[in-house]
RNA sequence: CGCGGGGUGGAGCAGUUCGGUAGCUCGCCGGGCUCAUAACCCGGAGGUCGUAGGUUCAAAUCCUGCCUCCGCAA
């Protein structure tokens, strides 16, 4: 079976990487346009168009299944579509591009966190589980018929670095089940339940700041969610300090008002809503990463220091 | 030429405005106190101040080039 790839960012990449060595015909891949990144605004290639080069694949680069990108995909000739993370929607003409249609990689158990951010939101909710959801792209966000979904239990200070290279690799077993299957014509197909739609929008840099105000274990949530995008973060006056991470302090018995910060038993404690965060690790702005303790004792107003609301 | 902040013993920082003996909070090593300790006391090691050149009697500090790390914005 002739199948045709399109994804963008590195774990689309790696996805890429272990379809094509379990041995997977893979004729062709589309990819966003190369992207001006960092300070310098360099021309980057996206990880997946790196991969592919590399492979030895043809790559396709554009933005929009507009005319020219759905002839040149067409000239593939692929049977099955495999999509991760690609970054825009496939319109009604590419959606009739191959004989067996695409299939998405999710990494949330649909229709629970449908859209682009449903890593983030699965940590920021505390959830129990999560997972990775296999189906079959129709006109809607995140919304066709059902192939295989395979759950997953949050670890403990999980963050959403690690809980996607997880559900990454239980995506990429997934879909070596899956595509087999497609491909003999024995895939069963299940509609998505009415029930317990959520959205998982994408989250700015605007919402992550820390909100003080709210309890220690959901403030070590929030950091665990933003963490490496886009990493949640706190002023004190117009210094930004960004939470890479932190947990809650369980020793009781200590008093700390709300957004003050204070150095205990060599831990680095702020105060917020009837508990208390330990930070463990922080990054000022123009700074590289670093232990709190590190930062704390490079403070000059060390006892006095408070974070702005 | 998008805006901006850095590079100073092992870590994080101050000192640079106004040139003149390398400082602070820690860590490390040794000793002391203690039932004990991450606490406290005493002592110690460890630095070409990113790099190259310039100015000067004298440069971490002033001037110029370069390397390099990072925050914001996209």
């Amino acid at each position: 079976m002739r199948i045709f790839f399109a994804g963008t960012p590195k774990n689309a990449a790696d996805s890429l990487f272990s379809l094509h060595q379990a041995g997977l015909d893979i004729v062709g891949v589309l990819t966003r346009k190369d992207a001006p990144v960092g300070r310098k605004q360099i021309m980057t290639a996206s990880p997946v168009a790196v991969q592919a080069v590399e492979l030895g694949i043809q790559v396709i680069k554009s933005n929009h299944f507009d005319e020219s990108t759905i002839t040149k995909i067409s000239e593939f000739k692929a049977d099955l579509g495999v999509v991760i993370a690609y970054g825009a929607f496939v319109n009604d003409s590419g959606l009739r591009l191959f004989p067996k249609g695409w299939i998405n990689v999710h990494y949330s158990l649909l229709p629970k966190y449908r859209g682009a951010a449903p890593v983030q939101h699965a940590i920021l909710n505390r959830e129990e589980f999560t997972g990775v959801s296999i189906f079959q792209l129709d006109e809607g966000m995140d919304s066709g018929p059902l192939l295989c979904s395979v759950p997953t239990r949050l670890e403990p200070g999980e963050n959403s670095a690690r809980l996607l290279d997880r559900l990454t690799d239980l995506g990429i077993s997934a879909l070596l089940e899956t595509i087999p299957a497609i491909s003999a014509g024995i895939a069963k197909v299940e509609r998505q339940p009415k029930e317990g739609i959520s959205l998982a929008p994408k989250i700015s840099r605007k919402d992550a700041r820390i909100n003080w105000a709210t309890s220690a274990k959901a403030i070590e949530a929030f950091t665990n969610a933003m963490n490496p995008e886009p990493m949640a973060w706190a002023a004190s006056g117009e210094d930004v300090l960004r939470i890479i991470s932190a947990r809650e302090y369980k020793k009781p018995s200590l008093e700390v008002s709300e957004r003050e910060v204070k150095m205990v038993d060599q831990s680095i404690v702020v105060g917020c809503r009837n508990s208390i965060l330990e930070l463990l690790t922080v990054q000022p702005a123009g700074k590289n990463v670093m232990p709190a303790r590190d930062w704390y004792n490079g403070q000059k107003d060390k006892g006095a220091f408070v974070f702005s609301e």
